[in-house]
DNA sequence: ATGTCC
């Protein structure tokens, strides 16, 4: 464990571990939380890890991780590390095993008094038209080379198959799809378990909510991004789900099978990895651009079935329109300034939202306390790769939470806010119980405090729909 | 997160 005292705080929210406490460390390591959020922070290993991977080749600048922190699978979620693209490293570990696991937010044009009443109608009409839970597939059976389409087509590919609007794409990160992506570096396994699962939504920390603007924080914004008081929203949040879990699984593998021909010695297994410009790190780059698309692909079509399911219950003249998309676990080739210089990198964001000047950031907090829509700032540039948060951030493993949580008690709460709840199963709610999770309204702060991204709306659920 | 252990 790092001990509290070895972080200095270098300027306010900004915590630094120098590259001196361990000295396999490449770069020092920083942490963006306030003081109190720091002290949720040391207690579990999630800073160890940031220091492992402030070792790793090629890392510039510093290891990052946002307030909303926690340990992960090998790197910490809520991490943002960024590789030399000739001479650094591409990692699975600090990517996710859900492969852009990500948030889509739809804005209609209804605001709350009018829907209050409909809300268990539309819960159960979502609920039966995106499936959800482990395994579970949907109403798409593909078959051989239209499973390659998608994963090389992501978004785009769903605007062919007439589930996406031409204007949808304009509103995804990266146009919901990576060029990189090559169907043939996804095995067939991976293939088999994702061919029935476009339009699901899974299970764990998924769901799709139905929210209502409950504050404005900066007119300008929220009026450029067609956000008024009281208007009704939805908020996805699921991923690339068996199909990408399998592309990590087997990346891992091979990595690991690797680290002696490119003579890496590293602190943790879990850190598996390979140069980037290596055959295996190429050919993971490949898959793991193919897993986003099928990813924006899913979340796409889950845009498409809630659709369906809004003009049944509000009418056919009710629309949603796609205010944006982003990824949270994903990699990217990315251009930033590095000791005054224009580099070419390769990203990590592991739990970590894209937040580039003027693009929307969406941060969904933990169940039924809502989400927050912020606006990337310039100053993200050179404090963190242009990286927000992108949650509340657990403080509780799953275990712990399923231990200490009564599912009716939780149901209770919700219902006495006026939330309806449509879950899958009690196991996976309890898991998900906000008393496992931070404070958003706190992690959301030190992003905008510290000049990252600038809050711009708050929202609030009216409707949880869970895997 | 995940056909929650090949």
């Amino acid at each position: 464990m790092v001990p509290k005292s070895v972080l200095k705080e270098i300027s306010p929210c900004v915590w630094e571990i120098p590259d001196s406490y361990r000295n396999d460390m490449r770069v020092p390591a920083r942490v963006y939380a306030s003081e109190r959020m720091l002290g949720q922070i040391v207690r579990d290993r999630s800073l160890e890890q940031l220091v492992n991977v402030a070792t790793l080749p090629g890392i510039v600048n510093h290891a990052l991780a946002m307030p909303d922190v926690h340990e992960g699978y090998g790197f910490p979620v809520g991490g943002v590390a960024a590789f030399d693209y000739d001479e650094g490293i591409i990692s699975p570990g600090g990517i996710g095993y859900d492969i852009n696991c990500g948030v889509r937010l739809l804005r209609s044009s209804l605001v709350k008094d009018e829907v209050r009443t409909r809300m268990a109608e539309i819960g159960k009409a979502i609920r039966i038209d995106v499936p959800s839970g482990v395994g579970k597939g949907g109403m798409l059976s593909l078959k051989g080379k239209q499973i390659d389409a998608v994963l090389e087509g992501g978004a785009k590919r769903m605007l062919e198959l007439g589930y996406a609007l031409e204007a949808d794409i304009d509103h995804i990160e990266s146009g919901g799809r990576l060029d990189a992506a090559d169907a043939a570096s996804v095995s067939d396994h991976a293939k088999a378990r994702g061919h029935d699962q476009l339009g699901t939504m899974g299970a764990g920390n998924h769901f799709v909510e139905v929210e209502y603007v409950s504050a404005i924080y900066d007119e300008t914004e929220a009026e450029r991004m067609g956000l008024f008081r009281n208007q009704v929203c939805v908020m996805i949040h699921t991923g690339s789900r068996g199909l990408g879990h399998q592309v990590a699984t087997d990346y891992i593998r091979l990595m690991n099978g690797s680290l002696g021909k490119f003579g890496f010695a590293l602190p943790d297994r879990e850190l598996a990895c390979a140069p980037f410009r290596s055959p295996e790190g190429q050919s993971y780059w490949k898959a793991m651009s193919a897993a986003a698309n099928f990813a924006w692909a899913n979340r796409q079509l889950i845009t498409w079935e809630i659709r369906e399911a809004w003009k049944r219950v509000f009418g056919s003249d009710e629309n949603l329109e796609l205010l944006y998309d982003v990824a949270h676990n994903i990699a990217k080739i990315e251009t930033h300034t590095v000791g005054g210089v224009r580099k070419k990198l390769v990203v990590h964001r592991k739990g970590a939202t894209r937040a580039f000047p003027g693009q929307p950031v969406l941060i969904p907090g933990s169940m039924g306390t809502g989400s927050y829509v912020l606006c990337g700032r310039e100053a993200a540039m050179q404090k963190s790769f242009g990286s927000s948060c992108h949650g509340a951030g657990r403080t509780m493993s799953r275990t712990r939470a399923r231990k200490e949580t009564n599912a009716e008690t939780l149901l209770c709460q919700l219902s006495a806010q006026g939330i309806i709840v449509e879950a899958g199963s009690k196991a996976g709610l309890t898991e998900e119980a906000p008393a496992a999770y931070k404070d958003v309204d706190e992690v959301v702060a030190v992003i905008d405090d510290c000049g990252i991204a600038k809050k711009v709306a708050r929202l609030k659920p009216l409707a949880v729909i869970k895997g």
